[in-house]
RNA sequence: GUGAUUGUAGCUCAGCUGGUUAGAGUAUCGGUUUGUGGUACCGAGGGUCGCGGGUUCGAAUCCCGUCUUUCACCCCA
C-alpha cells in the first residue's frame, strides 16, 4: 500500500511526451487561430444538472460525480439510499461533475454570455475531458479533445473552412494518406424515408456506420437483429453498393431516393465540394462515403471523418452540422457547425512512423563543468551571456567529479560542454567540447566569441 | 457492463508438480581512471513476490476476494 499508482486510465506526461503533445498542440493552434477561431477554457467541473441527460442514458453513467464537501451524507437523500436507486441517491451528494466533452460546455457559455457574443461565434478548446468508460488501447478516462466550432451561422463556407483545417493541419505534421470522409445526415434521413423506417434512423445508422468493421453480411445481421424485413434491408444493400464518382453517387441518390430531404442533402455535398475547390486542398483525399454515419445523434446536416490509410488505426477526427446546439439550455435555433481532433491517436501515428522533428524534444544546449566555486562564479557569468543569446544553458550545480558531469551531459543529450578551469580562465580562454564528436577546442575571449562558435556547432 | 488475461528489484523478465537466505540482464551508486561521457573489468545498494483473507508444519507458487494491466464484445476520442 506504501507504493504510490496512478488511478485507472490516466497517465503522467513526462518531458518527452510533453515536447509532442505541445509540437502537435501547438501545431493545430495555428491552424486555428489562422481560420479566425478564438481561444476558450472552461472549467474542469460543471454542475452536475448541466451536464446529464446530454448524453443518453449511458453517458450520464460514466460522468465522474464530484462528491460534495462538508458533512454530504446528512442532506442525502436518505430514502433513495434504502430503496438502492443509486442514480436518483447520486443527485443528493453530488452537486458537481467533471466534464464529458467539450461541447455541452461551449454550449452552455454561448447561451450565458449571448448577449455579449458577436454570432457568428468561432471558438476553439483545447482541454482534457473525463470518462468513466473501461480504458483499452488509445482510450483513458482522461483525455485531451480539440474541438473548433462556428455557431450562428448556416452558411456552408463554414464546413468547406473546417475541411480546410483538417487538410492544413495534417499536412503541417507530414501525415501521408489522409482522407476526409464527406457525408450528409438528410442524405441518410433519405434513405430511411425511402425504405420507410423514418421513425427508426437510429438503429439504421448505427448499424451502417459498422460496415467497415463487419463488411456487407455484419450490416445485415445487425438491421435483422434491429428489426428491420429482407425488403427494407434489401434497399439498404443497394444503397450501400453504390459506387463511382462523387457525381455518379449523388446523381443516384437524387433520383433513386425520391426523398426532399436526401436532394437537399445532396445539394449541400455539392455545395461545400464547390467551395473547397475554390482553393483546393493542400494533400488530403476529400471523398464522399455514403456509409458514414457517426454514431452522435445531435449531427443534422454534413457530417465528417478523418482517416489514415494503412495505420491500421480508426479515424482521427470527426465533426459534423448541428442544429440547435443550445436548444438544451434554453435558446432555440442556434446551428452550430464543429470538429475534433484526436490528439491521441495522432501522436501514436506519428510515432510510429517518427514524425516528430528532431527538435521537438527540449534539452539544454550547453553544460558548464564545475570545477570549484572560483570556477563556478566565472561560469555563471559566461552562462548569464549565453542565455542571453537565447542558448539553453545550465551550470552543473556542484563541484562532482568530472565523471559524473559528463555522464550527466551525455545522459541528458546536451551537444556541447563548456571547460573554464583555473588553468584556462588565466590565459583567458574556456574548451568547448562537441559531445557528439569528442572533438575539443580552444576559444579565446569566450565573453565575445563563446556563442558564436557554440552555435556554429549546434548548427551542423 | 460481459468474457478472458496480467501483476516478482527503477525497467525487462526467470523462479519446474508448495520446501532453507527469491535470481538474471539492464539501470543506479562506488572503484580501476582525484580534468573528460557514450566501451571494458571489479564491487555495492535495492524486493512485506499488487493488496487482503484462507488452506498448510511451510505459500511468490494452491483457493477466494479486491485493485491494476492487456485483449475481445459494447460504446466511444
Amino acid at each position: 500500500m506504501s507504493k504510490p499508482s496512478l488511478p485507472k486510465g490516466t497517465r503522467d506526461f513526462g518531458p518527452a511526451d510533453m515536447a509532442k503533445r505541445n509540437y502537435i498542440f501547438g501545431t493545430i493552434k495555428t491552424v486555428f487561430e489562422k481560420y479566425g477561431f478564438m481561444p476558450l477554457e472552461t472549467p474542469a467541473m460543471e454542475s452536475l444538472q448541466t451536464l446529464t441527460g446530454k448524453y443518453g442514458e449511458e453517458g450520464d453513467q460514466l460522468i465522474f460525480k464530484l462528491l460534495n464537501n462538508g458533512d454530504f451524507l446528512a442532506k442525502s437523500d436518505k430514502e433513495a439510499i434504502a430503496a438502492g436507486d443509486s442514480k436518483k441517491a447520486s443527485f443528493s451528494i453530488s452537486k458537481k461533475a467533471l466534464r464529458y466533452d467539450l461541447t455541452v460546455p461551449f454550449a452552455r457559455f454561448v447561451v450565458m454570455n449571448r448577449s455579449e457574443i458577436a454570432m457568428p461565434f468561432k471558438r476553439y478548446q483545447i482541454q482534457p475531458v473525463w470518462r468513466g468508460d473501461r480504458p483499452g488501447k488509445g482510450r483513458y478516462q482522461e483525455f485531451y479533445q480539440c474541438d473548433a466550432d462556428v455557431v450562428g451561422s448556416d452558411s456552408l463556407l463554414n464546413e468547406a473552412d473546417l475541411v480546410r483545417i483538417f487538410d492544413e493541419v495534417l499536412d503541417s505534421l507530414k501525415l501521408d494518406g489522409v482522407v476526409i470522409k464527406l457525408n450528409n445526415r438528410k442524405i441518410l434521413s433519405g434513405l430511411a424515408q425511402w425504405i420507410g423506417k423514418e421513425d427508426d434512423l437510429t438503429n439504421l445508422t448505427i448499424s451502417i456506420d459498422k460496415l467497415d468493421k463487419v463488411g456487407v453480411e455484419g450490416v445485415e445481421k445487425e438491421l435483422t437483429n434491429r428489426g428491420f424485413t429482407e425488403a427494407e434491408i434489401d434497399k439498404v444493400k443497394k444503397f450501400l453498393s453504390v459506387n463511382g464518382s462523387i457525381e455518379d453517387k449523388l446523381n443516384w441518390i437524387s433520383e433513386s431516393l425520391n426523398s426532399e430531404e436526401a436532394k437537399k442533402g445532396v445539394e449541400e455535398v455539392r455545395e461545400i465540394i464547390e467551395k473547397v475547390n475554390l482553393t483546393g486542398l493542400r494533400a488530403a483525399e476529400l471523398e464522399l462515403d455514403l456509409t458514414l454515419a457517426r454514431g452522435l445523434n445531435y449531427y443534422t446536416g454534413a457530417i465528417f471523418e478523418v482517416i489514415v490509410k494503412d495505420s491500421g488505426m480508426g479515424s482521427i477526427c470527426g465533426g459534423g452540422r448541428y442544429d440547435d446546439l443550445t436548444g438544451i439550455f434554453g435558446w432555440q435555433g442556434v446551428s452550430g457547425v464543429g470538429i475534433s481532433f484526436g490528439a491521441e491517436r495522432i501522436m501514436d501515428i506519428m510515432n510510429e512512423r517518427e514524425l516528430f522533428p528532431s527538435d521537438t524534444a527540449i534539452t539544454t544546449q550547453v553544460m558548464f563543468v564545475n570545477f570549484g566555486a572560483e570556477e563556478e562564479k566565472y561560469c555563471v557569468k559566461l552562462a548569464a551571456e549565453l542565455r542571453d543569446k537565447g542558448i539553453k544553458t545550465e551550470v552543473y550545480p556542484e563541484a562532482a567529479k568530472m565523471k559524473k558531469q559528463m555522464t550527466y551531459a551525455n545522459a541528458k543529450n546536451i551537444s556541447c560542454v563548456v571547460m573554464a578551469g583555473s588553468n584556462e580562465i588565466a590565459i583567458g580562454e574556456v574548451r568547448l567540447k562537441n559531445m557528439k564528436t569528442s572533438q575539443e577546442y580552444p576559444i579565446s575571449s569566450p565573453f565575445i566569441n563563446l556563442a558564436g562558435s557554440i552555435n556554429q556547432l549546434l548548427a551542423e
